[in-house]
DNA sequence: AGCTGTGACTGGTCCGACCAGTGGACTAGG
DNA sequence: CCTAGTCCACTGGTCGGACCAGTCACAGCT
């Protein structure tokens, strides 16, 4: 048998997917910039050459991956977005739901990144770096005697200057989003009410034993403390026979 | 001033979008699974009682998000896709395009998880998955004396063994969208023609001492060889000042 | 100058129409 | 009986026009 061109499949492009590729290649361009504005519905019809609908299928795409977005009634035409990581969020989401993705996955996809941050933080941080990371700790402190929801919040905080100080966004976004799947997940197993000021108090205590590694720039073994530490936090959520790979992790 | 109610913002919902949001449920609840079909788009018109661009709106929205696919003339209606990385891949280059994210983030990223992937495979591993771990070594052996492509699929397949030996669908996924994305990006500095066959043998062999590692049950040392290997291996395309978090990884 | 009412324009939705393409039913042939 | 070919109902893609509620800029009033 001849062994001819590897020819591909072809499926027939709508005016809507070039509209979008041309509006996604202006961004990339930097012909268009987050905070600029796309002419209204009516003229893009004309630049386009479409109708209405075509130009609207398209704009309802770009909005959905969170490119634009339009307001009715706004005289200065669909915003274009600054990027947001809410549509990637999104798609992880749908990733977890197919429940392909267990609550084990996602623990050890946090204890992953979260370990490797900050090992690559007590590398990379400053002097300045560490006086930061030691202020949220005061802070951590401090929201411990208003709510939780304060605590949680300086907690994130937290992990965000670990996720800076590692200049690596892509950790920091997915750690982010990862985080907040995690709590939607056992959102509906959590009793904080009862014992939560003496689980703040743990969890900030470990919080200073990573700082205390970092300070002594062990990466090891800030990473290893902050794993186990998350492993501590969230074990008891998982079913026992799936924490084989966590504790391959804590090791 | 009185501290009344939480009130929150609140915008307008879409026809468009309470359709999209009637169809994921359903999906979520599984009365919707893959394979299926959806009415044809006049059918629902008359089910969710809205116009039919409202419904042309709703299903580019979900196609765009990779859940179902239209094809023009199917008396079968739209179809239900199964779960695809295409749209967390799509958001991931994005997130890469707007320059927040550089090759050493996205290099780092596939670094930190394969390591991880393969420091828990090895403690996860019995001895069938070892052996078919062997096998995908010989089957890039094999790939060597074909061509390049051939390799890199081989090599792709010897990572997808580890994921799924580590039990874990996120790693291989998100694995898998960035090494696509690390791909495309250093396509045009590679120059593989020349000395391919040598870089091949290398990686192989380095592929080979892992499978060493793994077997004697050492997670941390098979991990931190795999991570030296990539470094080895991606390093060049790096700018030097951007290689600190790297090294930060192999220690 | 500050306020207010108005109007031009926006996006959201609906309707009806036409076209090229698909695939199943139906028919003619084996 | 089964196969191969034709045909047509129906599909999605696109178009153009229409109406509505909402927004914002501006002109005119106080």
């Amino acid at each position: 048998m001849a062994n001819g061109p590897q020819f591909q499949p072809v499926q027939p492009v709508r005016a809507y997917q070039r509209i979008v590729e041309q509006v996604e290649e202006a961004l990339v361009r930097g012909d268009l910039a987050p905070g600029q504005r796309l002419p209204s519905e009516r003229e893009l019809v004309t630049q386009f050459a479409v109708s209405r609908s075509t130009v609207r299928e398209a704009l309802r795409v770009l909005e959905s991956n969170g490119v634009v977005r339009s307001r009715p009634g706004d005289p200065n035409g669909p915003e274009i977005l600054p990027f947001s990581s809410t549509a990637l969020r999104k798609q992880i989401v749908r990733l977890a739901r197919v429940d392909e993705l267990t609550l084990a996955e996602l623990i050890a996809f946090r204890m992953i990144m979260d370990g490797a941050a900050i090992q690559v933080a007590s590398r990379l941080r400053t002097p300045e770096q560490l006086a930061e990371l030691e202020g949220t700790l005061v802070a951590m402190r401090a929201a411990i005697d208003v709510d939780f929801a304060a605590f949680s919040e300086a907690d994130l905080t937290f992990h965000d200057v670990i996720a800076r100080i590692a200049r690596n966004s892509l950790i920091e976004t997915c750690n982010e989003v990862v985080r907040g799947v995690v709590l939607t997940l056992i959102s509906d197993k959590i009793a904080h009410a009862s014992n939560s000021r003496a689980l703040m108090l743990e969890s900030l205590q470990h919080h200073a034993e990573v700082v205390d590694a970092i300070r002594s720039g062990d990466g090891h073994a800030a990473a290893r403390i902050a794993r186990q530490n998350m492993y501590d936090y969230y074990a008891g959520y998982v079913p026992e026979d799936e924490r084989g790979a966590l504790r391959a992790l804590t090791d």
